[in-house]
RNA sequence: GGGGGAAUUCCCGAGUGGCCAAAGGGGACAGACUGUAAAUCUGCUGGCAAUGCCUUCGGUGGUUCGAAUCCACCUUCCCCCA
């Protein structure tokens, strides 16, 4: 028996409805896993569902953070755990659905998953010494300590560079010894993962481009100006995300509108090619490839196949 | 009607006789990913029986040992004078 369903896949694929129509089967309560729609204020471009789309169910972690604070991967996981305790201890059934890969598996994997926390001057010491050695010259230093992480990344990997050596000036261990112990702790649940894609990949994009022009008319200028005027800056998180840093950039003058919407269609497409190259590198995973936008038929039947497959047993819901 | 300029591999765009299957950028494709992840990083991009061969730089023909690069004509586009 499963502890939860997981929900995911690219940008634009159903996720929504799906986990909503799930939701009603199994008298569930929906666990957002988007690293965008935790910001409050951020609901035109991250597609964060509306009230009409909950259609009543209850979703968690939505708006739980300031745009102007920068979330974080474990931070996620721990509240996230914490709502699926809440809910199971309720008696209804969890349904994580969301794009955001890393969340998913913070929540799943659990406490040791990025155990070791970020420390804001240390970083930034470490992020000078990599500017002055070179990546190079910075790896190797890396692989005195932690020679499997260093062989694993590229010497202009900064990021995750920088990381490895934080992990281990902070905690006195390698990040790779870290992850090994992740890995091979218990999962805290029990998931049956499901993802969403297209059988066309071509039809994907032209969902995802439509979405994104879609978007616009929404208003998703406004939402981005709002952002700014409440004090957003530039290097936040949130305005990382896509279609909030390209209007941004139009809102500066640095391109004009039509170029602003032609980025954020191609930045959705990318991202949504990543999605699926990470979620294709699991195993384990339960693909549902629609062969057309998913109408609402489809979303249902597609709830009914998974709920018999996770509860097989007549009656038992 | 006259004069000048341009046509390059999916796109933009370098390249003016051999070191060119052709710089660079974009896009596409593929991969990575453990406290920024809608982020970040990497690889790859004419074909093939492939340490070599074949096809490609608007078209046709020519010059040359050798042409994307030179010549002639043709086609299309742009600019200027009419």
């Amino acid at each position: 028996m499963y502890d939860l369903i997981v929900i995911t896949g690219p940008t634009a694929t159903g996720k929504t409805a799906l986990g909503v129509a799930l939701a009603k089967e199994l008298n569930g309560e929906v666990v957002s896993a988007d690293s965008m729609q935790v910001y409050r204020g951020m609901d035109i471009g991250t597609a964060k569902p509306t009230a009409a789309e909950m259609e009543g169910v209850p979703h968690h972690m939505l708006d739980v953070a300031d745009p102007r604070e920068n979330f974080s991967t474990a931070r996620y996981a721990r509240m996230a755990a914490a709502c699926v305790e809440d809910i199971r201890a309720r008696g209804r059934f969890p349904l994580v659905v969301g794009g955001t890969g890393l969340y998913i598996d913070g929540l799943l994997r659990g406490t040791e998953y990025a155990a070791a926390p970020t420390d804001p001057a240390v970083r930034r010491a470490i992020e000078a010494e990599y500017d002055a050695l070179g990546g190079e010259a910075f790896r190797e230093k890396l692989a005195a300590v932690d020679p499997d992480r260093a062989a694993a990344l590229h010497p202009r990997d900064k990021k995750r560079l920088v990381r490895a050596w934080e992990v281990y000036a902070l905690t006195g261990k390698p990040l790779s010894r870290h992850d090994e112990l992740s890995r091979r702790a218990k999962p805290r649940y029990d998931a049956c993962t499901v993802a969403l894609d297209f059988t066309d990949r071509a039809m994907l994009y032209e969902r995802i481009d439509s979405r994104a022009r879609a978007m616009f008319r929404a208003g998703l200028t406004e939402e981005v100006r709002a952002l700014l005027d409440a004090g957003v800056g530039p290097d936040t998180t949130a305005m990382q995300a896509i279609g909030y840093k390209e209007v941004a950039d139009f809102l500066a003058g640095r391109r004009t509108l039509d170029e602003a919407v032609d980025a954020v269609c191609r930045a959705s497409r990318r991202y949504a090619k990543r999605q699926l190259t990470w979620l294709r590198s699991r195993p384990d995973v339960h693909w549902q490839r629609w062969e057309h936008g998913p109408a609402p038929a489809d979303i249902r039947a597609a709830a009914e196949d998974i709920k018999k497959a996770v509860f097989p047993m007549p009656g038992s819901t």
